[in-house]
DNA sequence: GCATAATCGACCACTCTGGTCAAGATGCTC
DNA sequence: GAGCATCTTGACCAGAGTGGTCGATTATGC
């Protein structure tokens, strides 16, 4: 890659990521459009390959960025010490949302690059760091979880994966409600009162009998 | 469409059928090639055109014919008598696996389709038709359900949400670990013996106290 | 033998592809 | 201002691939 790229004004940095990005996971490698990305960047065809030198390798950046950016927005972040497994879950998502509401496009572009395969076999290299980060990402997940909450009569393992299911089962439900509305002025307040009710459900069925607290004291 | 085209050798018509579905489903509507798919169906490009009379037409039958086979192959077979929630979403499940194994192309296009909105403009007619084949089949699925047999502490509606969610990402596990291994000489009987297990937490979790009867009698 | 239907694939005009490069703009130093 | 290096552009390239056509050839049924 051409250092004059990181020379650049950063708002233009910016615009060509998000136009790169976009069109990649829009479209995949193969598929995607240097015209196109030039296009929506606003710049001259010639800069693209000026500042990267063939597609391949602009893809290889892209995916490079995409991961550098979950590194440090959302895995860095992680904090495996809190003991409660759903609370530490619930602040996992929340993380997790926060980088993905600062910007999706490279959430958008490894999903495209998971499902679709045209760059597994181009890029085995980097198939493997995204493999890494999304099992890490989760054996980190059961690590020092304190399982003496649980109920007994169910294997502490299951536990956590049905917790894990139904709380995503329930971050979908919203999503797809979300998806068509206007976001602006929604009572954002009667979603969150209603997830945590839900957590209360949730420690009703799985944690053991007694006053383990309301989450909405939070 | 011309009429030929049903009169052709059965076997013929279902290479067709899986060259069409195969591309469609794998590239999307614009960037599906007629060429691959005469070369994968083994036959002219002129029959193809001969057959159908455009891409556009091609594409329109492909998702008919999907249509028409989710519903002939999974649908029309539901039953909805089954007062056990659990017992009847195992049913659903089974039925829609023997129509995937039979034949995933149908899913794997319309799933392309439902994330792809490359048709949706082309297609509002059959688009909407999808939908109506969805949203009838969930609201169904909630339609008669012995809610007498759920514990009392939380909310019916809530309950088989739950239940719902986990038997999902159950499946989206075991879909996962099976991917890529080989699936002959696979020791099944395990598989189904953990399923059974697992419907016994869901039970235990979700039901009332009480002898409710394991389900691996069945 | 003959009409009709089925089948092929070379061919068409066209669009789009990743990539190049001569020409010019811009900024910097003296 | 001249001179030089660095940026920036978009017209242009050869090549690949597109959906679709059609004259030629073969198979079928009478």
């Amino acid at each position: 890659m051409n250092e004059a790229f990181h020379k650049l004004d950063p708002e233009k940095q910016r615009r060509i990521w998000d136009a790169v990005l976009r069109e990649f996971a829009q479209h995949g490698y193969a598929n995607a459009s240097t015209n196109r990305i030039v296009q929506e960047a606003g710049i001259g065809k010639g800069m693209l390959f000026y500042y990267f030198n063939s597609k391949e390798e602009l893809f290889r950046r892209a995916l490079e960025y995409s991961l550098d950016y979950l590194q440090r927005e959302y895995v860095s972040k992680l904090d495996y010490t809190e003991p409660d497994f759903i609370t530490r879950f619930v602040q996992i998502t929340e993380l997790k949302m926060r980088a993905h509401l600062q910007n999706p496009l490279p959430f958008a572009l490894l999903a495209n690059v998971q499902i679709n395969q045209d760059a597994r076999q181009l890029f085995p290299d980097l198939q493997q760091r995204m493999a890494e980060l999304a099992s890490s990402e989760l054996s980190k997940l059961w690590a020092n979880v304190d399982t003496s909450l649980f109920r007994e009569d169910i294997p502490p393992r299951q536990v956590m994966n049905l917790i894990r299911w139904s709380m995503e089962g329930y971050q979908n439900e919203v999503m797809n409600q979300l998806k068509d509305k206007d976001l602006t002025g929604l009572d954002w307040q009667a979603y969150v009162e209603e997830f945590y009710a839900f957590l209360d459900v949730l420690r009703k069925v799985f944690y053991k009998e007694g006053d383990h607290g309301s989450t909405k004291s939070q």
